[in-house]
DNA sequence: AATTAATACGAACGATCGTACGATTAGTTC
DNA sequence: GAACTAATCGTACGATCGTTCGTATTAATT
């Protein structure tokens, strides 16, 4: 091989990497619909055809591919959702990204049981520990980055000055995890017209 | 005796009522922390000191154990929020009393879990069952009651003739779930500030 | 070709899961 | 008292859980 990518490369931890990689696919789109608590090591190694014994080496403990798979659906997420938007000009047009890109994320079901952090932060809201703090870590980066998007549009002249940008992206977000809540559980995506419905009517109340 | 009072006072039935009335309100404390699946039969049984076995016979399966526990914390639910907002005036009194019920019965952890509903239908949003439609049904039966009693606010006009119910009762209630999910991860009441100022916005936003 | 290092595997562990079944206890009716 | 009924219990089953450990396989180094 002259591929300077396979040459700089270790062929056994690539072939490792892969591995990971594939795991956690299946991890985070397992997690979405059963919850991380419902991801098991048997399951996740008879769905891959691999050994229950290699998986578990990848990662050393439960917890520890709990963590991982937390950040692989950070990554999903990420690319996205965040991504995108920032490559729009900052302001309220970022902010209609970042909410459409969500509801299109959500709705398209990057993960087929809904937004993976939906599901996980719910089941370990009330369970300190760990796996509890990645996921607030999560949370709390996300509202700090539609907060602060609100903000840039409110310096930009572009929504009103009195404007408290962590209650406005508080009551953003609440309509998305509810539409993604409830399309799951009704099996209609019929309820996210009212995401989309309160969305444009809160930005429209505050618009400058 | 076909007598209902005999079969009333009759020990072994009794006997085995408040067993399992102790069984659920156990298992609903549990399920809003862990979730349905993480009400396991063997760890119930040990908290109570009772028998396995004998707390299996009041069910018959986990299923249906988790079935019950849903029933009775409707039953906690109806009896914190729903009945005291019933005995109000109907229209947007009792609307505010549905809103500032479903706060303190949230905030006061009635379930140590927060709202058991919250944790349960994220659970089984995206896992088909009888337990997913049991959950459907209640919250669709929650949705109905808001919708209906901001119908009355209207017809009574207390609030604007052009106001559609069920979106403004698919935000409201966005704003109090966004708040008990957070208070929990955060380990912090003050969300809920967030809640009450979105509500109070909102309702003032509508009224006539 | 021989040695080293990383990944993957097979077998087994103690614990716990949901469930089944026969025996035992507590309470009612004759 | 005996006969009957309902609740409770003890024991055991097969399955699965997370985890450990020794071995085999694969790739890189020499």
């Amino acid at each position: 091989m002259s591929d300077p990518a396979a040459v700089a490369t270790d062929g056994r931890i690539r072939r490792g990497d892969e591995t990971r990689r594939a795991v956690l696919r299946r991890a985070v789109d397992l997690a979405s619909v059963e919850g991380l608590d419902g991801v098991t090591i048997g399951r996740l190694a008879t769905e891959l055809s691999i050994s229950k014994s290699g998986l578990f080496a990848h990662f050393g403990s439960k917890e520890e591919l709990q963590l991982a798979t937390i950040r692989a659906a950070r990554a999903i997420f990420s690319h996205a959702v965040v991504v995108p938007a920032m490559e729009k000009p900052a302001g309220i047009v970022r902010l209609r990204a970042l909410l459409d890109g969500w509801l299109a994320y959500s709705s398209g079901r990057a993960f087929p049981g809904g937004c993976f952090f939906s599901r996980a932060t719910h089941e370990y809201a009330a369970r300190p520990g760990t796996v509890q703090e990645a996921l607030r870590d999560v949370d709390q980066e996300w509202l700090a980055l539609v907060s602060a998007t609100i903000d840039e549009a409110r310096e930009l002249g572009e929504v009103r000055a009195d404007v408290d940008a962590r209650q406005l992206a508080y009551e953003l977000d609440a309509y998305l995890d509810s539409a993604n809540m409830r399309s799951l559980l009704n099996g209609d995506l019929a309820v996210y017209d009212n995401a989309r419905a309160a969305v444009d009517a809160r930005l429209a109340a505050v618009a400058s």
